[in-house]
DNA sequence: ATCCCCATGTAAATTGTTACATGATTCG
DNA sequence: CGAATCATGTAACAATTTACATGGGGAT
């Protein structure tokens, strides 16, 4: 497939980054917040793409706000100010225009899955060693699966359709992924049976 | 969930990022061979997570190859040589150690899907938008789906079982998250209906 | 001969990570 | 009053991207 965007540097043609983007929707759903609140919002996050780092979300505001997406008007607090960030009607127009189809083609396609990753390596590995490897991908990925699946529920009854729905998109995903580890099973455990029966095992 | 990593910033303690542990993968699954065929490996690959560009792959082999992961030998080509990378004992050691189990938590996690990412924000686009948002999406995904079914069988007659059951996974996330935007549609379709019959559309 | 692939890099810029630093506020 | 949380940053560093640069080999 052709068509090989960066999504992690920023072309001035190409619109936002997914981290920029992401700014600009938290702002957008949780309406004027701070800089904090959103880095806030992706430390609780339960995914480990973007870490919230003061790092990172301090000077990215800061970038969005050169440009136009996010104005600031200060608050009081305490005895100075805090900076309650909004959407200017230019960051409006970033967030949807981001958001509208038609997507990006690579948005589409399969997502980096770190397990899958290992698995195309598996070979390395002795053959008794990899079923060891399908048994603990199931075993935390159920465990993850329980997790999850109590933050739909709890969503569904008080979040916003659209956070209980991306929820449950992990959910599935996470199905498919036990799904695909029975197959991977299959194999591998039919590879180290017949190394066994060879005897060539030590 | 606690725990997080970096998967891009190497921690002397932590084992190779993501990327390094592909590297020696590569090598490994292909014998002796070059870092352009390493790179070429990465640009082949239909992600787009790593983009297998030059400034990536030979600063990196070059990197493996001080901490004496990778070595290297001429191998003369045309009046010059090129070098065949091979890996290490201690190369061949730390991939082991990446692929086996216990896997770190995170890597069993839910992965970073853009699709999801965006239906995150969909709140952000007017009803009837978001419609188009979810039929542009599953089509997108149909379309790759069927491009990634071709390349399962090929590799099932053909490739090593690994690289098949790779395939095969990336097969399956994508069917999941078929069956997820039909859930999707459910709501938003719901929605768009409603937003039509309190004739708030304009 | 021309074009595309093989092959190896480097340079500048950007982005993000870890770690540090500081202070105010709120809650028990 | 002490601890956790809110709030805002900066500094050093690492990794990666884009773009540039160069040259040999093989096929049409």
């Amino acid at each position: 497939m052709s068509d090989r965007p960066s999504q992690r540097q920023a072309t001035p043609t190409h619109g936002p980054t997914e981290l920029e983007a992401a700014v600009l929707g938290t702002v957008a759903r949780r309406g004027p917040c701070t800089a904090y609140a959103v880095r806030k919002a992706f430390l609780d996050a339960p995914s480990t793409y973007w870490s919230g780092s003061a790092g990172a979300i301090y000077p990215l505001v800061a970038r969005l706000e050169e440009r136009g997406l996010l104005s600031a008007r200060e608050r009081p607090w305490g005895r100075g100010t805090k900076k309650l960030l909004s959407l200017t009607d230019a960051g409006r127009r970033t967030l949807r225009r981001w958001l509208a189809p038609p997507l990006p083609v690579w948005v589409a396609a399969h997502t980096a899955d770190p397990v899958r990753t290992r698995l195309f390596y598996l070979e390395a590995l002795p053959a008794a060693e990899r079923v060891r490897f399908v048994d603990d991908a199931e075993t935390k990925t159920r465990l993850y699966l329980a997790h999850v699946r109590g933050e739909t529920q709890r969503l569904a009854a008080e979040g916003d359709p659209f956070e209980m729905l991306a929820a449950r998109g992990i959910e599935i995903e996470l199905e498919a992924r036990l799904t695909w580890l029975q197959e991977v099973r299959a194999t591998v455990g039919r590879h180290a049976a017949e190394e066994e029966a060879d005897g060539t095992h030590h």
